[in-house]
DNA sequence: ATACGATCTCTAGTGGCTAGAGGTTCAAGA
DNA sequence: TCTTGAACCTCTAGCCACTAGAGATCGTAT
């Protein structure tokens, strides 16, 4: 039995964010103490790790719920796991392919301008008030 | 001169996103009829171009506050601006780097699983619940 | 004159936390 | 046993960049 702090520590997730999680149905609300303070045991660690780590891979809030569900109930297909992670893993490559654009544009931007002279030439400003400039559709 | 419509149709940027960027003083407020609505001209366009353009790429709303305050300005240096796209420059290959990491990982929890069976013997959930089952930190 | 779409302001909600106020509890040392 | 001080409690508000909706008013075409 451990708590709130210790559980932060273990787990690096901020005390607040625990307590958010609680909130919002994540982690169960564990024991309390005659005092009213938070107790955790084992469960709640191994549980929260699982949303640290889903989290840390990007996964929503919503998503990270209905793997805990997949979780709590064995009995259930796998499928709807590995669905929800293709999803996370679509996602992830939309996300890229945009950043790669955006990355492209903006080496551009900074190339044409070599740091000299005043704003009316300066190729960032210029780039950013003239889409026509640029190179790739964003 | 044109309402608000007109200049949400032809930026596409949202209405309410026009009367938001104009409360945060990124637009300067517009002439008004003398029912209270908004009249743009072409100024007003031009410069909600370049807003959309900058979001389009990713600069924060502060950060485009602080272009403009360079596009006003054109006896400022040029640095300045180049220095704002370096920096998103950089945020956005550490967001790439972030994101191929979490793709690996990702796939490498997919292959793992055929997608049959029941969920304690799914590689997803277990590879979320057991984080040494990753190959990369995240 | 009337209809009806466009616009107005204002408030509240989104996701995923984070920060702070103001009060209570726990645990270690004297 | 008492005291101190760190840790904990709840609650509200704030972050970013919008988005949605209510309820009222305006503009324009017929």
């Amino acid at each position: 039995m451990f708590s709130i702090g210790e559980l932060s520590k273990r787990t690096k997730v901020k005390i607040p964010t625990i307590r958010y999680y609680e909130g919002m149905g994540l982690l169960a609300a564990p024991e309390r103490t005659t005092g009213n303070q938070r107790r955790y045991d084992a469960a709640g660690l191994e549980r929260l790790s699982f949303i640290k780590h889903a989290r840390d891979l990007g996964f929503s809030i919503d998503a990270i719920s209905a793997l805990i569900e997949l979780q709590d109930h064995p009995d259930r297909s796998c499928q709807a796991a590995t669905a929800i992670a293709a999803g996370q893993l679509l996602d992830v490559r939309a996300k890229i392919k945009r950043l790669r654009t955006l990355e492209k544009e903006l080496v551009r931007m900074s190339k044409g301008c070599d740091g000299d002279g005043v704003s009316q030439d300066c190729y960032v400003l210029a780039s950013l008030a003239d889409h026509d400039l640029c190179a790739h559709e964003h």
